[in-house]
DNA sequence: ATAAGGAGATCGCCTAAAAAA
DNA sequence: GTTTTTTAGGCGATCTCCTTA
């Protein structure tokens, strides 16, 4: 077992390692980086002269040797309305795709300084780049960005717009509302509504386009109805409100199509103090697939991002560092529960 | 306007702007760092060249020269159920204070081997401490932090227990709820219910006990029947159901006690559901004050944690490295809303 | 004597080339 | 001639002397 340190103590560096093993600094350093050069027996004494003495690689040491920043940078919103957890779990989720990569996910809080945070960061040869969340249209922190060539990856961008100079990944928002009406008519379902918040985030546009648009090529006139096309406040006293306003209207929906989780919840919430059953009386769909979908006990269809894959790629491409600027849309799932039967 | 720079080009160093402006380079990190000690000319002329080249301070070799870690490491679990973002707009406010201290807030994902990580970014001169969120009865994170010799505090304690030998900060969650109590007894109610988690995290328990306590104190018979003290089950329909469960009993309490916002959410929604208007015919608080109290459009009284001080105690903490362990239990505060007339 | 600035060593690690086995 | 290990040198900033006006 270990002994406890003495706080303030001088951690133990190579150099200590060496002597207490009777080989050179280089030596140590070769059986850490590069086993193979190194015999055996030599070895095995530096890793016992390792255990023994409690050595750990001074990582600030290496990362300027090898002028390696570890940290990638993240930058943080004040908070969201309506939070339904999906930016929770994402978040732990990046932080290991991180640590996968020997890097750690550091948080930049939002503010009128973010940019200049990056600066001193990247600059500082502390952070390899940035990932920017919650991207909306005209978005300045993009450009900001890239005219100082800070090197970054948006989480959202416009599939439809070819110009954007910068890295992003995206979930395809548009194909999985689609996914959710596909699901919706092929249950038998012709009276869609539509749920969401208006437009601001690009993924928030192209969740009400790709109802707009799989309403309109599957010739579904009435879905298309102002009526039914909901853009709610950022309250979830709003989100009841329009949940409700949908359900009592003299031609209600049979079928919800909502933009999150929350929406769907407060179609789910008003149904049942209408005394209508979700799934056989009014079908609803969310998306992300949050916790609220799938754990909160009341089994709301929802469309899942690829999670992984999104962490997987973010990391990546700043790791890398290519020199192509990539655009990635990826393919969203549709996780069918007992809210559309 | 500052020229885009090309990737990969070596950053400006000190020995840069020292060529630059003609000086030597002690007198560049002087002028950064002891201003008063060079010559307002020779400042001004180091500041110039400075600028001109777009010098920023390489912070990775910084912190090797002087021992001193950049990155404050923030143990973040998995996910929780029924957040309610109170920890989504905590973590903003953490990631703030360190950027105040001079500190990066950095992510180490809970899993199998937190603890290991937290061992190879401390010994690896990368963090100078970390903090400890979500804190459970014996949570065995703490004992092996603090074997390991890793300075850390935990945002949790429990006050009665003077044994623990790390530094905790929290909020007295007993006196939060004795404050919700005696706001509903000044306001005439004397049946009251308790609404929350079972035990786990220590905050949790204490809420409950404070509800015990302070119904004991007051003679509140009534309200400690079992009936009366619902244990709810982490998913939101659970908490509907203890909510629902309250309000359609025999004996109903006309005020109910929540240990979160969640549970406050749920008993708002259920009693509209019941046609009980919530203040007139039943109060409700909650705890937290996030956003789902004070944004949601619902008006639901809460019981606010000093957010700031806590993030600026538990940074204080770790940057100051004191000696003596410190336990902060910190003053909560009731926010009052429409909830409770 | 004081104030301003400079030369050299150092933090811990790694790359490259030379030396030893 | 190979395999193994060591000797220099330097990443960028800062600290401790020490020199010069």
């Amino acid at each position: 077992m270990t002994a406890p340190k003495k706080a303030g103590k001088r951690k133990p560096s190579m150099a200590d390692v060496a002597r207490h093993a009777g080989v050179s600094v280089m030596t140590v350093s070769n059986a850490i980086n590069r086993p193979d050069i190194v015999s055996e027996s030599t070895r095995e004494r530096v890793r016992a002269s390792m255990d023994a003495l409690d050595y750990r690689n001074n990582l600030v040491a290496r990362s300027l040797r090898l002028a390696l920043p570890r940290q990638i940078g993240y930058l943080i919103g004040p908070h969201r309305f309506a939070a339904d957890a999906y930016m929770d779990q994402f978040l732990h989720d990046l932080a290991a795709t991180c640590e996968q990569h020997g890097r750690n996910l550091t948080l930049i809080s939002t503010g009128s300084h973010e940019i200049e945070a990056c600066e001193d960061l990247y600059y500082g040869q502390m952070a390899a780049g940035f990932i920017v969340p919650d991207i909306w249209f005209g978005d300045p922190r993009l450009p900001a960005l890239t005219e100082r060539g800070i090197p970054f990856v948006a989480y959202g961008g416009d599939p439809h717009d070819e110009s954007a100079t910068w890295n992003w990944v995206d979930t395809d928002a548009e194909k999985g509302i689609i996914l959710a009406v596909d699901h919706l008519t092929s249950l038998g379902h012709s009276e869609l509504a539509y749920l969401g918040y208006p437009d601001g985030l690009i993924t928030t546009r192209y969740r009400r386009l790709g109802y707009l648009g799989a309403c309109t090529a599957r010739g579904l006139e009435s879905s298309l109805a102002p009526g039914r096309v909901m853009e709610t406040g950022p309250e979830f006293i709003d989100l009841l409100a329009a949940a409700r306003a949908l359900l009592t209207s003299d031609d209600p929906p049979t079928a919800i199509v909502s933009a999150t989780d929350q929406h769907a919840l407060a179609v789910f919430l008003v149904a049942r103090e209408l005394g209508i059953p979700v799934g056989s009386g009014v079908a609803v769909t969310g998306f992300d697939d949050s916790p609220v979908a799938g754990e909160s006990g009341f089994g709301i269809t929802s469309i899942r991002q690829p999670k992984d894959r999104i962490a997987e790629l973010l990391v990546e491409i700043l790791v890398d560092e290519g020199t192509a600027v990539r655009h990635e849309l990826l393919e969203p799932e549709l996780i069918v529960r007992s809210s559309t039967v």
